[in-house]
DNA sequence: GATCAATAATTGCAAAATGCAACTAGTTTT
DNA sequence: AAAACTAGTTGCATTTTGCAATTATTGATC
């Protein structure tokens, strides 16, 4: 089952959430505080339901993601960070400084991204705590 | 031609170098010199031939990499970094950091890619600059 | 100058991943 | 009881990737 191409550092990442939905999915938890199917499934970029249910299962196979069971509603599963998506933050840091010097961003609709972009270390530091706080890490 | 899910930032790199195989050609440049098609071919990740064209010829459509005719050898092409490939280092760094943390990382076999993990933005900024030289940027 | 090896690809076909629309079984709301 | 909502599942078409063989051109060797 568990198979690397190599056991290079760059290639192990792209293995575990190199396609093209992962970091969206995490972006979306992790900055768009969606925790629901339902929320990730309204995402900009219109992700299928199967290609969100497989996602979602191969991250908490990974140690990505984790489920839990909605206290408030028994049909729900709210899904939560680990401390091992939460330490994706700073790549998603400099991907969106890199988005931002040289692709076409919606600065006034992806706002909240410009301004993490922009935002110091200790605001990142700050925002990392909070969303552990959510997330029960 | 150029459609895009969204404007996103995060959306938009991963539409740019969000796939299986670009990062490691990048790498490979970058990280290993290599300058041609049969050193990129080498890689211990074993791309296609045909892979390796298509996404030379994107990532060079992209902006992301530059051909120019050998002038030692009339067969081969060198392959160079652009500023925008080359503006990538940061999350390649952060994306070694990450692998480091939580992957089962060859740290013997990939001792170069661990070392620039733990390395001074000083020393990032050193290769980088002896990068700039060698692809003339 | 004929032969052989190396170069950057290209071609054809198989396999895997993704996309799309409809559907499902159970749950909550009205 | 009916309607709407939940996290998925299913089936099928399209796209991307993988693999092996092949190609046209150039360079090096004899």
């Amino acid at each position: 089952m568990e198979k690397h191409r190599s056991f290079c550092p760059l290639n192990l990442i792209v293995e575990a959430i190199g396609d093209k939905w992962s970091l969206l999915i995490l972006r979306d938890i992790m900055f768009e505080n969606k925790r629901h199917f339902r929320q990730l499934l309204q995402s900009e970029e219109k992700i299928a339901s199967n290609i969100l249910t497989d996602r979602l299962n191969t991250m908490e196979r990974e140690g990505l993601l984790t489920k839990q069971p909605d206290p408030d509603h028994k049909q729900k599963v709210i899904y939560s960070l680990t401390q091992k998506s939460l330490d994706l933050m700073p790549l998603m840091i400099e991907a969106i400084r890199w988005s931002l010097k040289y692709e076409p961003v919606d600065k006034v609709k992806h706002k909240p991204a410009v301004d993490l972009g922009n935002s110091s270390s200790e605001d990142q530091e700050l925002l990392a705590k909070r969303l552990k706080q959510m997330h029960g890490i």
